[in-house]
DNA sequence: AAATCTGTAACTAATAATATTACAGTAATG
DNA sequence: CATTACTGTAATATTATTAGTTACAGATTT
């Protein structure tokens, strides 16, 4: 797992709070302490997924694409998790071995199982919930 | 998050298997496909928290410290999770910034709470349960 | 005493995550 | 229409994490 999930609530945050101005990726990334690039890149991402829109050129930035309150926290967490909560499995257990050959498809659903409960909590809430935990 | 779950649900479900016999690192290695270091690491890591038990020297190996009925799947998970399943917030946000003030305390706090809705999921199976899907 | 295990430490290799550089493209503004 | 201030993205470099290996001491059976 990498820190994506929290780079994207970090920049979703800033574009809650800035309330319809367009917000540059050096302003966010000054705020996340990290490379512009990589807010960049993030907010590419969260583009592709339809969360926010952005503007080229001078006076340029993002800003979301709908309201906050219509964005749950379990939207952000699909549109950065890549993979499994649980692990990556590079392995490759032994075929000849009757508990080896079978192992990975029953971790997957006991993953999955597990990811959706996970996905179910994180959409009880919003990003207009979480911004209104901060002062 | 690394494979370490995995690798320990793989070495449980073979013990479980082995049905009270002493089982070597060696052939576990074998099984999962990997370094026997790395079983032996993980095996270490599993008897600190009480969930099997070690014997040395010849004919020595590692068996269930309990019944496989009375292993929660979360217990495992417990175990060998070692942080945040969300990510690892390496990141140092801006304390100049209202937001990287204090969106890793938020962020905290959602994390436990839905690392603790995937907790209770992988709670309601054991490792019983998980080993009575193998054929 | 020999054989077969575990238990670790120390080190190396591989992989993944993050950071950086560089630069083309877009739009506002004087 | 040149300048400025942005986005977008590729390519590369660096750092951190994970996995693998070697080496060897200690335990226990035979």
């Amino acid at each position: 797992m990498n820190g994506r999930f929290a780079i994207s609530m970090h920049i979703l945050t800033l574009l809650t709070k800035a309330n319809g101005d367009w917000v540059t990726s050096d302003f966010i990334a000054g705020s996340i302490n990290i490379n512009p690039v990589l807010v960049r890149k993030e907010i590419s991402n969260l583009r592709k997924k339809g969360l926010v829109v952005s503007r080229e050129g001078k006076n340029g930035g993002t800003m979301l694409a709908k309201p906050a309150s219509q964005i749950r926290v379990s939207d952000v967490f699909l549109a950065t998790n890549q993979g499994t909560v649980l692990g990556n499995a590079r392995n490759s257990p032994n075929p000849d071995c009757p508990v080896g050959r079978q192992i990975n498809r029953h971790l997957d659903s006991l993953y999955q199982e597990a990811e959706e409960a996970l996905v179910r909590n994180l959409g009880t809430s919003t990003l207009d919930d979480f911004v209104h935990r901060f002062d």
